[in-house]
DNA sequence: TTAAAATCGATTATCGATAATCGAAAATCG
DNA sequence: CGATTTTCGATTATCGATAATCGATTTTAA
C-alpha cells in the first residue's frame, strides 16, 4: 500500500467540499464546528483547519466569532465567471488544438450525451456532459496553471443556473453551438476554436458584447 | 473603532504571506509551526491554519508529518503563469476600456515612472510600476473574480524573473509596447487594447505562438 | 411600560498537553 | 565492516480544556 494517507484535515475538507458542491449543504448554510467534529468523530481543530482551506477557495466565508457559511454567489458573480470563463476557455482552446486534431472521439461521445440530454431537456445530464466535454479540452491544454484556475471558477451548481438562464428551449441550439469549436479542434485550428469557444460561452451565458 | 478585528489565524496568515512575498522566506525554505509559533507568541494551532490558507493560495506545500515549504515555481509554471495572464489581461483591457476612456492619467503616471526605470535599467522599479500599471486597468475592468484570480497569479517575485529573462536591453522596448495599450484604452478603443496587451505579455515573456 | 444592563448558552478561538510520525544517529547482528 | 534494527529528538497532528465573543433572553431601573 503505497498511497500517501492524507491529514484528517485534509479528509474533512474534503468531505465538505463535496458536500457543498453537490448541494447537501446550501448557499447561506451555516457550518458548525463543534457539530461537524462530533459527526466526523475528531477534535475541533482539523475542523477548523478544513475550513481555512474552503475559506481560501471562497467556497465558504467565515467572520470571527460569528462562524463560517457557504458562500452565496450574486448573479454578479456568475456574470463575472462566465466573462473569466469564456477567456480562459479562450486559451485553452488554442493550447489544445494541435493535441486534440484527429482525437476528437472523446470529445464527440460528449457532445453525443450532452445533444441527447438537450432534445430531452434534461439540464443535469445536459450539465454534466457538457461540462465534461469543456473539461476534456482544458485538461488537453495541458497548463495546469490554467486547468486549476478553470476548475475554480467552474463549478456545477452555478453552472445548472446559468442553464436556467438560458431555457430549456434554447438547450439544443446551445449544444449545437459547441459543434462549431468540436470540428476546429478535429482540425487542428486553435484560431477557429478559440474564438468559436468564446463567442458560444459570451452568446449564450448572456453577456453584454 | 469600527475595523473589524481580525483573527489570529488571519494575522498570521498576513505575516507569513508578506515574508513569502517580499523574498524573506524562499523558495523551498521549511516554515517550522512551533517556531512561528514561539515567535509571534501565540499557539501552534494558529499557525496550522494560517499555513492551510497559504497551502490553499498555493504559495506553500505541505505533506502530512513532514512539514511546509515555500513552494518552488518552476519554468514550467512561470510560462502557464504568462499564457494565462495573457487572457486574463485581454479580457481586463476589454472591460476596463469604457471606464477608461479620456481618463488615462494615473496610468500615464505609472508608464512614465516604468519607463524612466526600464532606461536606467532598473528591474526592480520597472516592476513595481509596470505591475502597478496593470493593476490599474484591471482594476477598472471593474470584475472582482477576475482580478482576484489576476492578483493570484501575477507576483511581483515571480515577474521579476521574468524581466531577468526578458534582458535589461530590451526593458525600453517592452516599456514602449505598453504604449499602444495606454493609448487605445484612452480612445476607448478595448479591442485594440486587448489584442495589444495579449501581443505584449506574448512577445515579450517568451511565448511560442 | 420602555430602555438599559446583566446574564446565559451556543459557538468560535486559542491554549497547552499528548499522540503520531519521520529521519538521523546509535546500537546490534552476522 | 556493512547491513539491519532500535532509539531518540524534532516536528507534525490532534486532543480536550478553557478563554473569548456574540446574540437572545431575562432582569433591573426609570
Amino acid at each position: 500500500m503505497a498511497l500517501k494517507r492524507s491529514s484528517t484535515a485534509v479528509q474533512v475538507k474534503e468531505l465538505l467540499l463535496e458536500r457543498i458542491l453537490n448541494g447537501t449543504y446550501k448557499p447561506g448554510e451555516r457550518l458548525i464546528e463543534l457539530q461537524i467534529a462530533e459527526e466526523l468523530e475528531t477534535s475541533q481543530a482539523p475542523v477548523r483547519e478544513a475550513l481555512r482551506y474552503l475559506e481560501a477557495m471562497r467556497l465558504v466565508e467565515t467572520e470571527p466569532y460569528k462562524g463560517t457559511r457557504v458562500r452565496v454567489v450574486t448573479e454578479r458573480e456568475l456574470e463575472e465567471s462566465s466573462q473569466v470563463r469564456s477567456v480562459l476557455e479562450q486559451l485553452g482552446c488554442e493550447l489544445a488544438a494541435v493535441k486534440l486534431k484527429g482525437n476528437c472521439a472523446e470529445l464527440r461521445a460528449e457532445a453525443e450525451k450532452f445533444m441527447h440530454a438537450a432534445r430531452k431537456k434534461d439540464f443535469a445530464t445536459y450539465s454534466a456532459h457538457d461540462t465534461a466535454f469543456h473539461r476534456l479540452i482544458m485538461q488537453a491544454a495541458d497548463n495546469q496553471l490554467l486547468f486549476s484556475i478553470w476548475e475554480s471558477v467552474v463549478l456545477e451548481s452555478r453552472f445548472l443556473r446559468i442553464l436556467a438562464k438560458i431555457g430549456q428551449e434554447n438547450l439544443v441550439e446551445f449544444g449545437d453551438a459547441h459543434m462549431v469549436v468540436l470540428e476546429a479542434l478535429e482540425k487542428g485550428d486553435g484560431k477557429t476554436a478559440s474564438k468559436s469557444m468564446r463567442n458560444l460561452i459570451c452568446k449564450f451565458h448572456g453577456l453584454k458584447s
